[in-house]
DNA sequence: ATCCCGAGGG
DNA sequence: CCCTCTGGAT
């Protein structure tokens, strides 16, 4: 049970945050709303280096639902044979972009309910292009910012569900749209899973986690 | 609770 | 070798 920081502190927090990256951005490539919910839904427990390696050739060949149907199951596969989890992402892939010419246009959704109907895109991934694309203001919760919320104290939770309502309960508002990346990079580069780079970390001065000696 | 599932890092 | 990576469906 992780204590929940002071409002007071997660100002200091963020405007420290803020300070090192004003414009934090996310580091999956894509080039249009098609490819970032493509880009999104194969990140899933996989490097998103690993992915941009993998959609930088996908994409030159299937940046739309039409192109990505004509490409086949198949030669998706050959793709992301790379990326983890590739049978199940290429056969949702395939079966989203029939769905987004039958049922929405040829348009990525802007809502939600609507994104959560596509096969491979669950909240998180929901949250993510509402977040970066439609610019809502969604908290998508990964394995980084669960591990993030809850050792610092900054939005902690039992379940992912409980981490995303913590942080738009308690992050200052004039910090909930960049919120999710800072708290991703900081995840990745400084708070990582197994050795935390607590000696170099910026927010040091009030994290909660025990281990803040290395 | 389990399965999917390769690449990269320590 | 073992752990982790912007999860989702069953």
């Amino acid at each position: 049970m992780t204590p929940q920081l002071p409002y007071a502190t997660l100002k200091q927090i963020f405007a420290r945050f803020a300070e090192a990256e004003p414009h934090p951005k996310g580091e999956l490539e894509h080039t249009n709303a098609f490819t970032l919910l493509v880009a999104v839904a194969l990140s899933a427990q996989a490097t998103d280096a690993g992915v941009n390696k993998a959609t930088r050739k996908l994409f030159q060949i299937a940046d739309t639902p039409e192109k990505m149907l004509a490409l086949g199951e198949e030669g998706l596969i050959e793709h992301i044979r790379t990326i983890g989890l590739y049978r199940n992402k290429a056969k949702n892939v395939i079966r989203l972009s029939r769905l987004l010419i039958e049922n929405f246009g040829g348009e990525v959704p802007s809502s939600r309910a609507a994104l959560t109907t596509l096969p491979g895109v669950g909240r998180k991934t929901a949250n993510v292009v509402l977040n970066m694309w439609f610019h809502h203001p969604a908290q998508a919760v990964d394995t980084h910012i669960f591990r993030v919320g809850n050792r610092t104290g900054i939005a902690p939770g039992k379940d992912e569900a409980a981490v995303e309502r913590a942080i738009e309960d308690n992050v200052p508002a004039e910090y909930q749209g960049h919120a999710h990346h800072w708290l991703i990079l900081h995840g990745r580069y400084i708070c990582t899973a197994r050795n935390p780079k607590c000696g170099i970390c910026p927010i040091r001065d009030w994290c909660l986690y025990p281990e803040k000696t290395a």
